[in-house]
RNA sequence: CGCGGGGUAGAGCAGCAGUAGCUCGUCUGGCUCAUAACCAGGAGGUCGUGUGGUGCAAAUCCCACCCCCGCAA
């Protein structure tokens, strides 16, 4: 089956790998042209280049992939698998191969469409999650689907284990998914529009911590935001406002007799920092978040206790 | 040359011109039924690199380079 790959990111570099070990080399791969990128701003070619480029799969770089429309109709392909591009594919595009075009996307459509999935199913506290390969068209995350698999999420799941996970069920899936097609198995079928949800883009702006939300759903946010956007909270130190981003916390109840302002910090036992959270004022209603690692702007990540060390005026302050 | 913070004892930080100090850890002794608690005392640093520059004098100012990190992309 003549197979192109269209896509950009490490996720769909994953699964790029995964489908040539699976014996489906494409022959084209598309992706986003090389960016600056990082700190000093060096011009980096996408993860799904570099893959291809191992694998020895010519590549093409269009700034708009309408510009290859010509191309793509003269390889004639069976079928486009698309994995996170970065660019809208055009109905006309998407129209050319025989099989259609695959999408993988990492929740269990219709729920949680669109573009953070991953974060969504964890800060709503779902029980499974799962993958789901479906035939584009032209609405996001919308066409009928092929094929879905899903997974239970553990305890304490964060947005990297659980992508993970995904990224290597999706991969499997595809393999099996693509074989079915080839042997005219697969039958699509429509998803029910009355059950779908959707997630919105995250900004960094999205990861800044609520301290007036409860512990529960702090923690849920830290774990579902670790990959992106990641939690922070703001700190008034002696010179001047600093970012700290929260890594891993757990939550702490109390009976408490003692009211606190929320965002107070204090230690409960040695070496622990705690937040007030939630209502705060409230008397008897101890509602705290246990901070165990985090990362002070310009500094490296460490745990609490090693930032308590250096540290000394932190506790008794106010998060903003 | 995108903007910015930082590299000081094992760890985390302060000092920002007169050859280093805090918290924790560590070692020794004491208290205690006991202790991660408490008391006393000790060890541990050529202050990122430079046969660099300016000073009577530099961890502290200037220059070059290496490394770590935040923002922005």
């Amino acid at each position: 089956m003549k197979i192109l790959f269209i896509g950009t990111p490490d996720f769909s570099a994953d699964i790029l790998k995964g489908l040539i070990n699976g014996g489906f080399k494409p022959v084209l791969v598309i992706t986003e042209t090389d960016k600056p990128v990082g700190r000093k701003q060096v011009i980096t070619p996408p993860p799904v280049k570099l893959v291809a480029q191992e694998y020895q799969i010519p590549i093409a770089q269009p700034e708009e992939i309408l510009n290859l429309e010509s191309k793509i109709l003269d390889i004639k392909p069976d079928l486009i698998v698309v994995v996170a591009y970065g660019q809208v594919i055009p109905k006309s595009i998407l129209e050319i191969p025989r099989h259609g075009c695959l999408n993988i996307h990492p929740s269990l459509l219709p729920r949680w469409r669109g573009p953070s999935p991953i974060q969504y199913t964890i800060l709503n506290g779902d029980k499974k999650t799962g993958v789901t390969i479906m035939l584009m068209d032209e609405k996001i995350d919308h066409g009928p689907i092929l094929s879905q698999r899903e997974i239970i999420i553990s305890e304490n799941e964060t947005g990297k284990t659980l992508s993970e996970k995904l990224t290597d069920l999706g991969a499997r899936l595809l393999l099996e998914t693509i074989s079915q097609l080839g042997r005219g198995l697969a039958k699509p079928r429509p998803q029910n529009e009355e059950k779908a949800t959707y997630s919105k883009i995250l900004t960094r702006q999205d990861g800044k911590i609520n301290w007036k939300r409860t512990a529960e759903e702090i923690e849920k946010q830290i774990r579902a935001f670790e990959l992106w956007p990641e939690s922070f909270t703001l700190w008034q130190s002696r010179r001047k406002l600093l970012k700290i981003k929260i890594s891993k916390a757990t939550t702490l109840k109390s009976k408490g007799g003692i009211a606190y302002p929320v965002g107070k910090t204090l230690t409960v036992s040695q070496n622990q920092i705690c937040v007030q959270c939630g209502k705060g004022f409230l008397p008897g209603e101890g509602d705290f978040l246990v901070i165990e690692r985090l990362q002070l702007e310009g500094k490296k990540e460490m745990t609490s206790e090693e930032f308590l060390r250096g540290h000394l005026n932190f506790i008794g302050t106010i998060l903003k």
